[in-house]
DNA sequence: GAATTTAACCTAAAGCCTTTCGGTTTTTGC
DNA sequence: GCAAAAACCGAAAGGCTTTAGGTTAAATTC
């Protein structure tokens, strides 16, 4: 086969099928997105920088469910605290392309976009440059544990024998259906009050 | 080659050397610890349960470097935060497993104690039962997405072109050093804040 | 102490994966 | 029209995971 009258590949599909591979099976791998297109492995090589270049499809197309307009709310804090809770729901609709985000740099220029915004709130609402990147790491440290906790809906803790963790039973079912969320708002309340002391 | 006359393997030398990849390299496979233990891959497989084996080693070696006398602090908040920077500093001291780990559950009953332990805890401090899961879960966010950020690439936003995110460019040029343990500590200490306003 | 079982290591091989190289044809740009 | 670029393919190198079956030493049993 040769070159097709009409393409077969294109990064937007490539991005869309790895996403409900990994949405899938936690992972995905080159050859299996070849199959998924119908198409050989090595083609899709023509398009797209390899295994990395895949990852940073999978995060444009998680991060393109960040609205920016979050970051235009005011005051400062309001914009922090909308675009941490947006930040959150796009990748709590994905959560296990986090494992594979989080491990390898940032370089989706759309994503770069939203931090510069971040940023630039930050520095306007007179943070001094030094304490701007320390802030968005503590948001998102909590966006991001969250998120990771979503993705294991059971907990990372997983109780074999109840008679052995008594207390732990029983808070478990005491918990609510929505702890994940009032754990998030939880952390992210607290950290956003620090962040307010932090200014002056 | 037979048997030999002293075992050249065991689960402790393979789970130090797994210990080691992965502090250099972020990963490991079977082959290399063969290699580093001048011994065939398929051999390796006679004392782990393969790959996941293997994860499981990593789990035991640093989960071991919890301190279970964290819990036993007054008050309980010290106890708490006490808890939290022991766990997290046992990721630190090997950040670049935390991908592998925090993929599949932990069953580790060494673990699951210390949960028990800080269920006791809150309860005596006179938090419903409601609220105990809620509550380890905000810390528990934190101290795994603040895990997950020690695992990241060391400039984890790779701007192409200093001119496309100036003020990102400039924030990270002046975030300290220590700018993972900053965000833990702002973090922790809102989370912390937010509990302690919790009770009563 | 001899026979049997188990343990530790091996070779070999199947079937994945990532990535590159060099074709073939079709479209595009001048 | 013709050169250059684009889109796909086959093939292959080299890595990984895992299993199956062989060989010999150690441990156990009688």
């Amino acid at each position: 086969m040769a070159r097709p009258r009409t393409p077969l590949l294109d990064r937007a599909r490539i991005g869309a099928t790895a996403l409900r591979l990994v949405d899938e099976q936690g992972d995905f791998s080159v050859p299996q997105i070849a199959r998924e297109l119908g198409v050989r492995t090595a083609s899709v090589y023509h398009h797209v920088d390899g295994r990395a270049g895949v990852i940073e499809l999978l995060r444009e197309h998680v991060g393109a469910a960040i609205d920016p307009a979050t970051l235009e709310t005011t005051p400062w804090d309001a914009a922090l605290e909308s675009w941490a809770r947006s930040y959150r729901a796009a990748f709590a609709a994905h959560p296990r392309t986090i494992p594979l985000l989080t491990v390898s740099p940032v370089r989706a220029p759309r994503v770069l976009a939203l931090y510069e915004r971040a940023c630039g709130v930050l520095l306007d609402a007179g943070f001094a440059a030094s304490e701007v990147i320390p802030v968005i790491v503590a948001v998102e440290n909590v966006v991001l544990g969250s998120a990771l906790d979503l993705a294991a809906p059971e907990t990372m803790w997983e109780v074999a024998d109840p008679a052995d963790t008594p207390r732990l039973a029983a808070a478990v079912a005491h918990a609510g259906p929505h702890r994940a969320d009032t754990a998030f708002e939880l952390s992210l309340a607290g950290v956003m009050e620090r962040v307010r002391g932090m200014r002056g």
